[in-house]
DNA sequence: CGGTTCAGTTAAGAAATCGTCAAATGGCCG
DNA sequence: CGGCCATTTGACGATTTCTTAACTGAACCG
């Protein structure tokens, strides 16, 4: 669930600063000193937004961004940028960089926040395919998954699903039939930057499977590889 | 089955940006330089969503925007606003000019697809389903939200909101049932360039509960998700 | 048959989350 | 200017949720 971030400044001042506050939202975060670094941080790191200053060594914000978004792969990449002049506003303005925000030096951590979370949200809500990717309902014989209403109802009967036992459940049922290791679901589900021991999947399908009562069995173990989901 | 995208701005390289970066999207462009041309071409093509620069000659975009919704052929039109100065969003809030989103100058093309894109996305689902996107009048037993006048009656008795809570509470009660994260209604309640802390939410969520008095628990707690309206 | 592995189950401690209160801020109006 | 009100923030405690570790039993294997 954790999303990344990459600062990329020079000053290693700035990154700390930005760095603390993101952590401390729950963001994960890389650092980079200067175009090229970021650069090849984001090839080795899938990255949510960026965050580029424009004066750095080597290769300077502008350029940089140019480079990302001509990698197809990371081209949908947000990117923010820091910016000490003002002069330096209507270069990022008027050309199509594909800058998707920029906030002036000195940065208030709090408005950096506040606009960095906006735009996630912003793309992410725009990249959300109603279609094939979350099904807003999902129904099988005696249980029904509600997303839009975060509620599952067991026979009729609306049943209380704390957020992971529910995001697990969800997950599991809207891949019928597949098998998911344990370290997948954790990816899945609890996200690709937390870590906690594997056995923690058990004991939530085994509060799953006890909340769907007769149907706990749904859920049904692959011993030595994981769990799945039936119909 | 492309859909027909309005630009009506004054500047021509503005048109010009927007409409480069809408057409390798995939959408049909249309332009305007003024709010009177904007119209006559509304009239001659179908338009799918319109979008509207306030400072204009002749016309202005509250003008453009006023005419657009008078007319019953056009009127349900999806409107976005572009906007140089904070001032202008303010009015665009206040008076309820039927607009549908805004974007500040200056604009990223990215930013702007996006936008679109999402509103799209809303007119089309709204349209489907027979449940229109704003209604005058809210009513479940024992509480009724009235828009027009910005009164609250509970139990018959007229009840006053300010306005954070009255909006906090009209928006979960026009999607009853569906859960919302404290993120979305920041967008949806405060707007989207305002910074401030989610847990703000909460004491929101906290007096709209108290001021309902019985009828308090219609606003339930998802933890760790967030807030739906009950009926 | 004993040992090993794996998953089910339970309980307890840790962490996250929320409700609530009080205080700070800032706008508005008399 | 002073007071009122709406809004926001920070703090605290209560509660829920999550995670871990340990124990148990079943399946498997030589």
């Amino acid at each position: 669930m954790a999303k990344t971030i990459l600062i990329a400044d020079d000053e290693q001042d700035i990154r700390d600063l930005i760095a603390y506050n993101l952590t401390r939202e729950g963001f994960a975060v890389e650092t980079a000193a200067d175009g090229k670094e970021a650069l090849a941080k984001i090839e080795k790191t899938p990255i949510s937004l960026a965050i580029l200053d424009i004066m750095m060594p080597e290769m300077d914000g502008f350029e940089t961004c140019r480079a990302i978004r001509a990698n197809p792969a990371t081209t949908n990449i947000p990117i923010l940028f820091l910016t000490a002049r003002s002069a330096e506003i209507d270069q990022i303005v008027s050309l199509e960089l594909g800058a998707d925000d920029y906030v002036q030096k000195p940065v208030s951590p709090r408005v950096l926040v506040a606009r960095i979370k906006s735009l996630l949200r912003r793309f992410d809500r725009s990249e959300q395919t109603p279609a094939p990717g979350k099904q807003e309902q999902i129904v099988s014989p005696g249980v029904k998954i509600d997303r839009g209403s975060y509620k599952v109802f067991v026979d009729e009967k609306e049943t209380f699903f704390p957020r992971k036992e529910f995001e697990l459940l969800y997950f599991l049922a809207s891949h019928p039939g597949r098998i998911y290791t344990r370290d997948v679901l954790l990816d899945e589900v609890w996200g690709r930057d937390t870590y906690v021991v594997e056995r923690t999947v058990d004991v939530h399908v085994f509060k799953v499977r006890e909340k769907l009562g007769n149907y706990g069995a749904r859920i049904e173990t692959v011993k030595g590889v994981g769990y799945r989901y039936v119909v």
